[in-house]
DNA sequence: TCTGGGGTCCTAGGACCC
DNA sequence: TCTGGGGTCCTAGGACCC
């Protein structure tokens, strides 16, 4: 009787390469020999490059206007962020994953983490590494990287040197301790999944450089030192797994829609128009994850790199009377908080709004002492949702007018080439 | 002129209580 | 005159992630 090769867990990071540049590039064949970035919202700065794009000295985050004048002097080609197209591209990768292994982790718009133990086409974890990366290429034409080891830390570090060193090919397996060590010792502290920029200088502080000597430190002492966050990291670059695979997306505990603005805001009105978008946005997402919020805030704020005016924020937040998800209850008191907060003079250049402390609509039913929102409340809104599912901004609060000053920019944006009939790209 | 947006988790410290 | 100590809960802020 043969013994499975993967007896013990085992982890796989699926990586797509340069994401939103390679999404630009799926639809551009011209744009082959051409470097590609990526603009944030609002077309602020750079946020993805392809391979050609990050041998310019661009570096990531870089403001768009600093770099202009180099990104025209190499034929850069640029595009505003089109998330509607990226996101369709990376539901289509998560289910070409879910074919190849049973159980997935969606990380991210552009990662998934993989359970490779017991999977039965998969005897040589590096071929199955290829097979993953071959098929993803085919049938969508987006590369990807894989990192595969005994933890998702490992994982994860992994799939940087995957990248990182051509001579894997794209797919590195960590499962062999030998191999392990030497590419723990060539990988700075700094790239370990969990060690940001901070964390970092204080490792540093200690001598603690590579991730080699990071998994080499005592536990306990992280713990003391630092947090049990870090602990469990030293634990996982051991290859003793401390976090499982979630395969079940949670609902989120906090929803969040912020933008900055295209223009400075100065009059209230646009503001109030703003507001009432964000938190129709924000309302929406509620309901798509059937929730209630019972508390929400309203921030406003001018510009932190204005030179010449004072940096003025401010926020204000409320507890509902009862949960909702109702888009005008939410918009009211959206409306109140911006009253208390609201100051003339500044030119305000972000505002944003905050759903916190949300619960299930299930959950409610039977409360006596939260009532759930009425049955005509939820058939409205459920009926405006399909209605903009249909056509984006079909049916609106009248206080966000149709168009403002304020509206971000996206100056770059390319066609919705995959989830609009009327933007499907011509072949010729 | 022009510097993103949306999340999670942990910790420290204050308020409050007994 | 003398001004404790331990526990819980909550929140703000920091650090991290993509």
């Amino acid at each position: 009787m043969s013994v499975p090769l993967n007896t013990k867990r085992c982890f796989a990071l699926v990586d797509c390469n340069n994401f939103y540049a390679s999404c630009e590039r799926l639809f551009r064949p011209d744009l082959k020999q051409r470097p590609v970035v990526v603009l944030s919202n609002n077309d602020g700065c750079i946020i993805a490059r392809c391979a050609l794009a990050k041998q310019l000295p661009i570096p990531m985050g870089a403001p768009f206007h600093q770099v202009k004048p180099l990104l025209k002097q190499h034929r850069v080609a640029v595009f505003s962020s089109n998330y509607a197209l990226y996101g369709d591209l990376s539901s289509r990768v998560m289910q070409t994953l879910e074919q190849l292994a049973p159980k997935v982790e969606i990380y991210s718009i552009d990662e998934a983490f993989l359970e490779l133990s017991g999977v039965e086409s998969c005897q040589d974890l590096t071929d199955f590494g290829q097979h993953i990366r071959q098929t993803i290429q085919q049938q969508l034409g987006l590369p990807v990287c894989v990192g595969i080891a005994p933890s998702k830390t490992l994982a994860k570090l992994a799939n940087y040197a995957a990248k990182k060193y051509p001579q894997f090919d794209g797919v590195l397996d960590l499962t062999d301790s030998h191999k392990r060590l030497h590419i723990l010792a060539r990988t700075p502290v700094q790239e370990v999944w969990g060690v940001g920029r901070k964390l970092a200088e204080r490792l540093q502080a200690m001598n603690i450089d590579t991730a080699l000597q990071l998994a080499r430190a005592c536990p306990e002492q992280i713990r003391k030192k630092f947090s049990v966050v870090l602990a469990r990291t030293v634990n996982e670059l051991n290859g003793i797994a401390c976090l499982a695979l979630d395969e079940v997306q949670e609902p989120k505990q906090q929803i969040i829609s912020s933008r900055s603005f295209g223009q400075r805001v100065k009059e209230k009105s646009a503001m109030q128009q703003a507001i009432t978008l964000y938190i129709s946005r924000a309302a929406e997402k509620l309901r798509a994850q059937h929730s209630l919020a019972r508390q929400l805030s309203v921030f406003i704020r001018s510009s932190r790199f204005d030179q010449k005016a004072r940096f003025f924020g401010d926020q204000a937040s409320l507890v509902l009377e009862s949960p909702s998800s109702d888009s005008r209850v939410l918009q009211q008191a959206a409306m109140q908080l911006l009253d208390r907060i609201w100051r003339d003079g500044p030119s305000y250049a972000k505002a944003g709004v905050v759903l916190n402390d949300l619960c299930s609509v299930q959950g409610l039913q039977s409360s006596l002492f939260s009532p759930p929102p009425s049955e005509r409340s939820q058939r409205l809104m459920a009926t405006i949702d399909q209605l903009n599912q249909k056509h984006r901004g079909s049916v609106f609060i009248a206080r966000q007018g149709r168009d403002g000053d304020w509206q971000m920019q996206q100056r770059f944006l390319s066609p919705a080439y995959t989830t609009r009939w009327d933007q499907l790209p011509e072949v010729y």
